[in-house]
DNA sequence: TCGTATACGATACGATCGTATACAAGGGCA
DNA sequence: TGCCCTTGTATACGATCGTATCGTATACGA
């Protein structure tokens, strides 16, 4: 049932599926997988329960068609980052990061929730920041960008943590810092502070 | 109904109420609060489902109980820590973190549970950990042992993400890096690495 | 225009959820 | 001894869970 008479079948089908995948990677990112019932999902996406057995087999399936999803997404915003090198890298990265975290919180919140909870999907998500984390860290090196005697593996997994860190403190961050993590100005802030960090530290030895 | 009859009432109570609060602590960092369940818990415990209402009134009240332990052993690690300075410190807290993780390892992935899901519990928390990564920065800039112009607000919550970034990542971490991101090796080259990041970064500027 | 496949909604089903109730055993005290 | 409070188990209850089923509406090829 279109809801307008311009939609076409296909636009409605599709529609309606994504519809699902929004509403769901919401609800999950908003309240983790278990406690966001399939009643509620399809009821803010404004379908039917059962057509998420009908597209996604599956409460599971959903979620594993969102890990698709936003994987992608993922790979999207990494991949101009890792295009370049040394610091003005990690700064395109985050801006990068910033403006996507502004037109889709929710896939950013989910990418958080899907970290806790160990599902394939997760385990995919995880091993692809470290896979990219890695490719920048060698590609530095062999530029001739990397101090020496850098432990390579260990500048690849800080880099990950960084770029999850603002994510986990993210819920917290209004009641702590006054701000969302992904303000212009904590993002200011914080890319000042890392950029420091990486190149100089900031302890005296 | 004591199991045996050398066990007093008292320790009986206390047993059958800590092993509920192991059992629910272990569940829900395993599963997440809502994937775990009453009957779970208590079978675990092996103890009635009756006896969660008789002594925190509900789940929920179970939660707060089990909260209110963790927060309490994280006050015990941190303070120990805070008392020293610079990166010496900071070694400190690795090294009583990680003797803490292996004796309590249930504690430590409870925590990672409860900072995914956004509760009283886990707010408190994390303000927590900030307040003494902020009296730590303070101390180090007072004792000179900081670098000029450091934006101190960031790097407690530098030093914050450093030290949850580990947990977040320990359930990946055997499939990643082929062991605990707790066990000795791997402590210690992350301990090397962040201790030269801190006081000279990895990367040229 | 008819036939068939698909899209979709309404509703029913069985399982499991957290919680409430009923009741038993034992300790402390009058 | 009689009473009560605590600790504890067993079980029942209502709600909600994810899923399955079925009827119908729509789209599209012959």
């Amino acid at each position: 049932m279109p809801q307008n008479a311009t939609e076409t079948a296909t636009t409605t089908h599709l529609n309606r599926r994504q519809r699902l995948i929004l509403a769901g990677r919401h609800l999950f990112a908003e309240k983790g997988y278990s406690a966001a019932g399939v009643r509620e999902i399809a009821a803010e996406a404004g379908v039917s329960i059962g057509l998420i057995r009908t597209h996604f087999g599956s409460k599971a399936g959903l979620r594993e068609e969102i890990d698709r999803q936003v994987i992608s997404q993922i790979e999207d915003l990494c991949s101009r980052a890792s295009e370049h090198l040394g610091t003005e890298a990690l700064d395109l990265l985050v801006e990068d990061a910033v403006e996507w975290v502004e037109r889709e919180r929710d896939a950013l919140l989910y990418v958080r929730a899907a970290l806790m909870e160990k599902t394939p999907g997760s385990q995919a998500l995880l091993r692809q920041l470290l896979e990219i984390m890695r490719r920048f860290v060698a590609l530095n090196r062999e530029r001739g960008l990397l101090q020496d005697d850098v432990d390579e593996d260990w500048a690849a997994t800080f880099l990950v943590i960084d770029f999850l860190g603002p994510a986990v403190l993210e819920p917290f961050s209004e009641a702590e810092f006054g701000m969302s993590m992904y303000h212009r100005e904590m993002v200011k802030r914080r890319s000042a502070f890392m950029n420091r960090v990486v190149t100089r530290g900031f302890m005296k030895s």
